[in-house]
DNA sequence: ACGCCGCGTATTTTT
DNA sequence: TACGCGGCGT
């Protein structure tokens, strides 16, 4: 390995290794070529050994991207025993060994977003459950978690009603987890930093286990996720953060940029290393960006720059309908790929929420253009899938009252909402969870003999599961369960069109080849650990097959973060959608901006933003407007923007920008500031 | 216990 | 527009 193609900061940032080092990586800078270069020179000229590299990233995508560009790097032999993991990956690492210290037994489920809310549905439904406060409640109680605030602490420090109802759900809550021996998202963030906090021997012992740490995005952690990185890090504060705070568009899940700052704080001896040169985008692309995000108040003041040349202008399309806007997206594409050459997958189309795809695929497909969707319905939503989960929970971890009420009656067994009322109540009176106690006389006492059948022959299935699962390896229980449910017969009957049965049957061995998959990978492939992971995966975002396709690229912009394609099309450049009308406060416009500028740098030849002036939305007919954005970049560096830009002059502009913020008066102020510092 | 029909609401962004 | 849930009828 040499470091002469690498410019002097990322060479100093990859030979840091003395000293606590945060890399201030702007976007395009080459911070993933920093970390993968940076890790192999941990092994070859450091000395550390791969096993004792710990490297975090907060998706599935970049934690596998980065390996494969390290194995590039090094020798094969040389890579092995590395770790590179998301944060979640690694908490549940953490749990899966210290489980017992945190009253957790073995073979503990993790529950996935749905089935926290139907958590909360049921925990709040003597309280006249309202849809809405239950969607607030989980979202406080995962605000309060991604900060590390405990129950007892949430109740203590709730100053109004409303909060003081949401922390004691959250105590329910958690004794509710506890009970069905289940973790959510959250906590295996939290649960970790309460272990290390209580535990000096497991914190020892991991501290042990990590003796040099790197985290990507860093930008992006929240207070838990500081907290594993400081206590893992300890006394011996071997460690390497790279981010960038104008890439921070996590806030609304807890991300907390300003921990950037902190580490100054709270590592004194902290190395501060600025990558500014930009290698992707052609400089007009990258002014626009600039331009932008000139608009947002700064942590570190950064200047990022290119040696590329101005390149083609950056065009916008200002469309009548929203069908109009994705038919030219996509015969521009059509066009531009024949004149430049350039194979479909080198242009992407970005747009802020999900939703927005539909009409893409649609015009795409009208076009017979090749194209992949990145995040459609995610694969661990769908009804099939979950359903072979939930009986896997079951089998493995008998507490998971989750997983049984999912799958008592599925396929039908005819045990109706009557029998599992009945169920429950005995279950609460015993407190038991429901599986252990299937098979009690006093329960049969309440049951009549119909149910009661029924429910042995459930409690039957399980039990001869749970024998097959000893004996058999996690891919052939799999397998074998599949069959003697009958699901698949039982899709053919249950799916309204064919198409739809032959999709979820497709969805099922999908799966199924992933279980094998992660069991030839992992090095102890029980059961219970694989469905834990298996849990935290996107399985259609690592799908192999659809890479190999020449497929325009479809995703959002959070989606987008971290890739870089040579066409990029930002639709729906509108007021409402980008910024997003559920994003109206002067922090939100800020990570709305900063999200503009992470779609903006993804470009490297030609961008292009297009928006629509109508549009359905419900079933109704819509007025948009362009966004606020627009009038925010370069004008000559535009083209296709007159009508929106030049019948306005400079001070009509300024008022047209600004008279969307709420607070006209702040936001003035800071303009002001701004321009007093230059 | 289950299926059908009709009404009402949904659209941020992710592990 | 589309899907999900609740109510009602069998």
């Amino acid at each position: 390995m040499n470091l002469q193609d690498l410019n002097a900061p990322q060479q100093a940032a990859i030979t840091c290794i003395d000293k606590p080092c945060l890399v201030l990586a702007g976007a395009g800078s080459g911070k993933t070529r920093v970390i993968t270069h940076k890790i192999a020179w941990l092994i070859e000229q450091a000395g550390y050994s791969p096993g004792k590299i710990r490297a975090l990233t907060f998706t599935n995508k970049s934690a596998r991207e980065m390996r494969q560009r390290i194995v590039a790097l090094l020798d094969k032999k040389n890579a092995k025993g590395l770790h590179i993991s998301t944060f979640h990956s690694f908490g549940l690492a953490i749990l899966q060994q210290e489980y017992d210290q945190l009253g957790l037994r073995k073979s503990f489920s993790i529950m996935d977003s749905k089935d926290v809310e139907s958590c909360l549905t049921e925990l709040t439904l003597r309280t006249g459950n309202d849809l809405d406060f239950v969607k607030q409640s989980m979202y406080q109680i995962s605000r309060w978690k991604n900060e590390f605030i405990t129950a007892a602490q949430a109740l203590q420090s709730a100053d109004t009603p409303i909060l003081e109802t949401q922390a004691k759900l959250y105590e329910e809550y958690q004794q509710y987890l506890l009970a069905c021996n289940s973790l959510d998202f959250d906590d295996l963030i939290m649960m970790p930093v309460l272990l290390f906090r209580q535990h000096a021997a497991s914190l020892l012992k991991w501290q042990g286990m990590v003796h040099y740490l790197l985290v990507d995005e860093y930008q992006d952690t929240n207070t838990s996720q500081y907290e594993i990185i400081k206590l893992v890090c300890g006394t011996r504060q071997k460690f390497t953060v790279v981010g960038d705070d104008d890439q921070s568009i996590y806030a609304w899940r807890g991300a907390r940029p300003e921990n950037i700052n902190r580490l100054q704080q709270d590592f004194p001896s902290l190395e501060v290393i600025k990558l500014e040169q930009n290698y992707r985008s052609s400089s007009r692309i990258l002014g626009a960006a600039n331009a932008l995000i000139a608009n947002n108040e700064h942590l570190f003041e950064k200047n990022l720059w290119s040696a590329a040349g101005p390149g083609e202008f950056i065009r916008v399309f200002p469309c009548k309908t929203a069908d109009e806007e994705s038919n030219q997206v996509a015969v521009d594409i059509l066009s531009r790929s024949f004149q430049s050459r350039d194979e479909f997958q080198q242009f992407a189309i970005l747009y802020r929420s999900n939703f927005q795809s539909r009409a893409y695929e649609k015009a795409l497909r009208d076009h017979s253009i090749p194209y992949q969707i990145n995040g459609a319905t995610a694969f661990f939503e769908r009804q099939e899938i979950k359903d072979i989960m939930a009986y896997l929970r079951l089998v493995t971890n008998p507490d998971d009252d989750r997983a049984l009420l999912r799958i008592i009656n599925t396929p039908r067994r005819e045990i109706g909402t009557a029998t599992i009322k009945t169920l429950a109540n005995y279950a609460k009176n015993r407190h038991s969870s429901l599986a252990k106690i299937l098979k009690e006389l006093g329960l049969q006492e309440s049951l009549s003999r119909r149910a009661w059948i029924r429910l042995q022959g459930f409690a039957d299935f399980i039990d001869e599961m749970r024998i097959k699962a000893d004996q058999l390896d996690a891919l052939n229980f799999t397998k074998y369960l599949i069959l003697e449910l009958d699901y698949e017969d039982w899709l053919r009957d249950t799916c309204n069109s064919q198409k739809q049965a032959e999709n979820a049957i497709e969805n099922i061995v999908e799966l199924t080849s992933w279980i094998g998959n992660l069991q030839k990978q992992q090095e102890e492939p029980s059961l219970d650990k694989l469905v834990s992971h298996l849990s935290l995966m996107s399985i259609l975002e690592n799908d192999e097959d659809k890479k190999d396709q020449q497929a325009v690229q479809l995703m959002t912009l959070h989606a987008a973060k971290g890739l870089e394609f040579p066409h990029v099309y930002l639709v729906g450049f509108e007021e409402d959608s980008l910024p997003h009308h559920q994003s109206q406060d002067a922090a939100g416009i800020e990570e709305e901006r900063r999200l503009a500028y992470v779609g903006i740098t993804r470009a490297g030849k030609t961008l292009t933003l297009s928006y629509a002036k109508t549009r359905q939305r419900f079933g109704e007919i819509q007025q948009c407007e362009a966004s606020r954005f627009l009038l925010e970049l370069p004008e000559a560096d535009l083209e296709g923007a007159e009508h929106v830009t030049s019948k306005l002059s400079a001070d009509e502009k300024k008022q047209k920008g600004l008279s969307h913020f709420a607070d006209l008066q702040t936001m003035l102020g800071t303009r002001d500031q701004k321009a007093d510092a230059c």
